[in-house]
RNA sequence: GCCCCGUUCGUCUAGCCCGGUCCAGGACACCUCUCUUUCAAGGAGGAAACAGGGGUUCGAAUCCCCUACGGGGUACCA
């Protein structure tokens, strides 16, 4: 098996992009074929520069990574189809000679004028097709004289001939067969006058060239499909299996998902921080929100796709493994935010520690804060990962670590104070200074006799305790907080937090 | 307009091919309860869908037809 993933060079991938390419991925990795990257940058007038670079990188934080393609290289290069411009030419010149496509010579403005004119006479939507190429400017009723002059002198396009009165059939492997009549289809560009082919033709001549078995590639390219079938007959190729997944839906309204959504929606639909080389806007990914590679590859996959169980959570090896078309649904999905985002938390709830502590110590670098040793950090991690959806809210969950309650406390938490406890806080401190195991579950056990022995319930003093601790009324278990923090720093803090409500300020 | 594809809870979907086991299952989100020092997480429960209409059949979410709706295509864009 041979797939390819076949991107245009037009800005930056979305995530219905990455959907395709994970799907072909999956597969070429199951079955133990080759997935490759073509780049189809044929529309010189579309390129953005950075935008290959920007295609590779993304699906590379994703884990998907090419067997060919123009960074890696391989037995069909080059991978670019800018690169193989000539090839493309010959192949239509082929086509003409066999009598399977013909040259026009009809500039924009006589084209222009076919359609107003045949519209004003009634046709709804008037197309190069059998009816029209007849009134026009091309090989088929111009003098032969006259079109060897013109292919001299003059720009000039290839156009496939449609026959006609032909039903064209193809099995698509997500739905079944689909039919075409040839008297819907009109006279597809195959060459452009600029030299360059047109999607139709090169693809259709490098996923042979590339021994392509499998085409798996959006919807949007169904009604092409029978065109591309004509294709192979003309030349007498076998075809590849053809595969159409479903759109990706615009939450909102209609359309299908596009990359001017950005984030307008309130959520990335790129993988990566984009900067648009233009204009300069930059759009955040789905890697600087905080999601794990992980969570972004399974939602995706389970968009549009069902194994089948109840499991939900998967990993990339466990997706190569159980991934297949046939349950691939028909239908559009539309992407939902909440869903991603719990499967994200999911991941970070089972992942080791090993793989987040270089993702969080990146961003606990990027916020400057205090170093911290590899060890600690990953006890952090433990604490706060339950609680967190997206890395970043780890950070913020353990925040008491590196930053010391702020005193006084805003009014709204020192109404929270038990004053009882207040004034106990010296002897309590005393107390802790003679502790000689400082570990949490010893904690546990020592503030729960500790409780005991004033006649209170624990559960009247760990939400004050907590607050001159942390300074926040919410977090993580108190005992495995009062263990990372260390028993000089909890001293500390209670001795400041004496310090300010001792005496003088009576709660 | 025309052509093609589609249509199960708000969303992603199971079930459909091979009619009865489906007064339709799961998950996210939502609500209630529970656990709990707190916030989460967890546990228990709730509300929530076969687009509509005709057939076929003893019986249809499942098969057929029509309609409606949604999406895609209709470029010298991919």
């Amino acid at each position: 098996m041979r797939v390819r993933f076949a991107p245009s060079p037009t800005g930056p991938l979305h995530i219905g992009g990455v959907r395709t390419a994970l799907y072909n991925f999956l597969l070429a990795r199951q079955k133990g074929g080759q997935f490759i990257l073509r780049i189809e940058d044929t529309d010189q007038s579309r390129y953005v520069p950075g935008a290959e670079a920007y295609i590779i990188d993304s699906l590379s934080w994703c884990g998907i990574e090419f067997d060919e393609g123009p960074h890696v290289g391989g037995p069909h290069a080059p991978y670019r189809q800018s690169e193989r411009k000539e090839l493309y030419a010959d192949y239509a010149h082929l086509l003409v000679e066999r009598g399977a496509a013909y040259y026009a010579f009809d500039t924009e403005q006589e084209l222009e004028e076919m359609r107003s004119r045949f519209e004003a006479a009634g046709m709804v939507a008037p197309q190069y097709n059998a009816v029209t190429r007849s009134y026009m400017k091309n090989s088929l009723t111009l003098p032969p004289d006259e079109v060897r002059s013109r292919l001299r002198s003059e720009p000039y396009v290839v156009r496939f001939l449609m026959p006609r009165g032909r039903e064209v059939r193809f099995f698509d492997e997500i739905r079944g067969w689909v039919s075409f009549h040839t008297r819907e289809l009109d006279d597809k560009v195959l060459l452009k006058s600029d030299g360059m082919p047109t999607y139709h033709l090169a693809n259709v001549v490098d996923d042979h060239l590339m021994g392509i078995t499998h085409v798996i590639r959006g919807e949007e390219w169904l009604s092409s499909t029978p065109l591309h079938v004509l294709l192979y007959e003309a030349f007498g190729w076998e075809m590849p299996k053809f595969a159409h997944l479903p759109l990706l839906l615009r939450p909102d309204g209609g359309g299908k998902l596009s990359k001017r959504d950005g984030d307008r929606l309130g959520f990335p639909v790129f993988p990566l921080r984009w900067q648009d080389p233009h204009t300069g806007e930059v759009s955040l990914g789905y890697r600087e929100r905080g999601f794990l590679p992980e969570g972004v590859i399974n939602y995706l996959a389970l968009l549009g796709w069902h194994p089948g169980g109840e499991q939900e959570v998967f990993t990339l090896e466990e997706l190569v493994a159980r991934f297949s078309l046939d349950r691939v649904s028909k239908a559009g999905a539309r992407f939902d935010y909440e869903k991603a985002r719990w499967i994200n938390q999911q991941h970070l709830r089972r992942l080791p520690v090993e793989r987040l502590l270089p993702l969080v110590r990146q961003l606990w670098e990027e916020r400057a804060l205090p170093s911290i040793s590899d060890d600690k950090l990953s006890q952090l991690i433990d604490l706060a990962r339950e609680r967190a959806t997206l890395l970043p809210e780890i950070l913020e969950a353990v925040r008491f670590f590196y930053m010391r309650p702020s005193l006084p406390l805003p009014e709204a938490l020192e109404a929270k104070l038990n004053p009882i406890l207040i004034e106990k806080l010296p002897d309590f401190l005393a107390e802790i200074r003679q502790l000689s195991v400082w570990e949490s579950a010893a904690l546990e056990g020592w503030l729960k006799e500790w409780a005991k022995s004033q006649g209170m319930g624990v559960g009247k003093l760990l939400p004050t305790i907590r607050l001159v601790s942390t300074g926040q009324e919410a977090g993580p278990s108190l005992y495995a907080i009062w263990a990372v923090l260390g028993k000089e720093e909890v001293e500390r803090r209670l001795e400041a937090f004496i310090s300010v409500y001792g005496v003088s300020r009576r709660v």
